[in-house]
DNA sequence: ATTGATTCCTGGTTTACGTCA
DNA sequence: GTTGACGTAAACCAGGAATCA
């Protein structure tokens, strides 16, 4: 039996994990008092310690079963965030200079520069923001820096909420003298950043498991062949035994089920030489003691 | 019930900028 | 001091989903 074996079966082997920092949706009240899904994320602190405790969980299911409801579930996003949102915060970074480089611009991104320049006419009389300063630019897209003072702010709002409604987009983008697409901008990119970070933490700990199932196929593949051999010896007790009612402790390696681990008979029914024990599901936890122990 | 417009999202890509050998 | 490689992050694009008129 090999790796090849259990491929063919036509199930699904599912490996997922909980822990204390939610991953999943969870309902909570917005500031319009209305309830609304959202993704909680990891604590980034706790990410860079490594200090969550993730619980393995193995599921063994058919095909098309629940195994991508985690990922479902954070890919989910609920737009009720933006229910009655209107059209005051759509404005692009691009200036003026740069729409001409674009020969094939969508319908909607025509729309887009109309109010972009719209949104630019109002800026340049109200405020000196940063968008004044890329007047010199040649290709249109110089790229801001924000300063430490402006990422604190927005990683502090960030770790409040993963996503803005556009009243808060607007209070933000007006604390920190930027523009609201800028805001917009810098959430969606920490949110993929943080969602890379989860991606990677999960390949680790997935290449964990791996390992360790590895261990432990290579353990079972030791156990299967001492059972041959001792069913070679021709011992008319473990020929009585149907196979799956045999256990060994993974940390002493020896085979129970009827038998404790060190030899001694434990079962009232050994009288008859036929060991009758229940069928015990055991799932090897690679990260547990064995309940054997 | 259907359809088109609108808005924001995700996922992927491009590119400006900073750092370092 | 200059340069090229490289990483990071701001900005962008395409397409999907939800909502509304």
């Amino acid at each position: 039996m090999g790796v090849d074996d259990f491929c063919n079966t036509g199930l699904v082997l599912g490996l997922g994990f909980s822990s204390s920092a939610e991953v999943v949706p969870r309902k909570i009240i917005d500031e319009n008092q209305k309830p609304k899904t959202h993704l909680i994320n990891l604590d980034q602190q706790q990410l860079a310690k490594g200090s969550l405790n993730f619980e393995p969980s193995l599921t063994l299911s058919l095909p098309g079963e629940a195994f991508d409801q985690k990922f479902e579930n954070s890919s989910k996003v609920n737009h009720d965030n933006y229910k009655g949102a209107n059209c005051n915060d759509q404005y692009l970074s691009r200036q003026n200079s740069a729409i001409t480089s674009f020969s094939n611009v969508s319908v909607k991104r025509e729309r887009e520069i109309v109010s972009e320049e719209a949104e630019t006419t109002t800026e340049r009389v109200s405020s000196t923001r940063v968008s004044d300063e890329d007047e010199d630019s040649p290709n249109g897209r110089k790229k801001l820096r924000l300063t430490k003072a402006q990422s604190a702010l927005l990683e502090e709002s960030f770790k409040q909420h993963s996503t803005l409604n556009p009243k808060q987009k607007q209070e933000l983008a007006r604390e920190l003298n930027l523009r609201a697409r800028q805001v917009e901008v810098w959430f969606q990119n920490r949110r993929a950043r943080t969602k890379l970070k989860q991606t990677e933490v999960d390949c680790e700990f997935l290449k964990k498991c791996c390992d360790t199932l590895t261990d432990e196929n290579r353990r079972l593949h030791k156990e299967l062949q001492e059972l041959k051999a001792l069913k070679l010896g021709s011992q008319p007790f473990y020929m009585q035994m149907p196979a799956a009612t045999l256990t060994m402790c993974p940390a002493c390696e020896r085979i129970g089920g009827g038998i404790n681990p060190h030899g001694e008979t434990t079962t009232s029914s050994s009288k008859t030489g036929l060991i009758s024990i229940a069928p015990k599901s055991h799932f090897f936890n690679p990260f547990t003691k064995s309940a054997a122990c």
